[in-house]
DNA sequence: AAATCGCATCGACATATCGCGATGTGCCGG
DNA sequence: CCGGCACATCGCGATATGTCGATGCGATTT
């Protein structure tokens, strides 16, 4: 067999995914920024808990200062590399962090570097 | 002051080179060779000791199986990010890794990711 | 139903990275 | 002093990434 979960996906693919979505100063700060969304983002924007249902994806351009589509590509590659959650509630999509992949990421690079 | 060492230097631009560095399999699995340079090369190459003064390039390329230029880069952008020392010795330039800034770079990314 | 909002996707262009072969360079043995 | 070895650097074509504006599309508001 190959692993536990998903199909043919290696195990060093997503390790190199995520290595190569943090290899960017923006998507690095925007993951910081998720850390504590209400500290970073104003409220009444999206669905009401920011905590809950995350970071819109207007409200993240804004403050990085980006082109909407460019955040829109960043946030995908973030989720692509498992490092964040969108979900999207009516009109917004949420971004939050994947913080159990996150620190899965950080043992797997603490163990095998 | 910026920082302790050296000039300009911002942390930040050092961990992004670390991540863009391993952010190729080669690259991480070529690191991961220089953690056992006896099990993992034949000894006779280069300089006597393996675990002294490290894995000489063309040691690397073999196992690699890539052209010996493509080595050559790989190892320079590893000794940027700071993730490896080299060392020439005659006409040898050995490589070992550089642990102390391995172990800081997880140490900062588990801390600030 | 139409206008609008929030976001994703689509070209497009500039720059960076991948990996190679060819060429340059320092060091060594004869 | 010369040829060869180990490595670095250069130039190259192919692919990927950064970033944008424009367009598409579902959901919402009017």
């Amino acid at each position: 067999m190959a692993a536990a979960g998903d199909g043919v996906t290696d195990v060093d693919d997503q390790v190199n995914d995520a290595l190569k979505a943090l290899a960017n100063p923006i998507r690095r700060q925007m993951l910081g920024w998720l850390r504590d969304p209400r500290a970073n983002f104003p409220t009444g924007q999206g669905a009401a808990d920011l905590d809950e249902y995350g970071v819109c994806v207007s409200q993240l351009q804004e403050k990085a200062g980006l082109a909407q589509s460019t955040v829109s590509s960043y946030m995908a590659s973030l989720e692509r590399a498992d490092l964040v959650i969108g979900a999207r509630v009516g009109k917004w999509t949420h971004y939050r962090r994947n913080e159990e992949r996150i620190a899965r990421l950080i043992e797997v690079l603490d163990r095998t570097l």
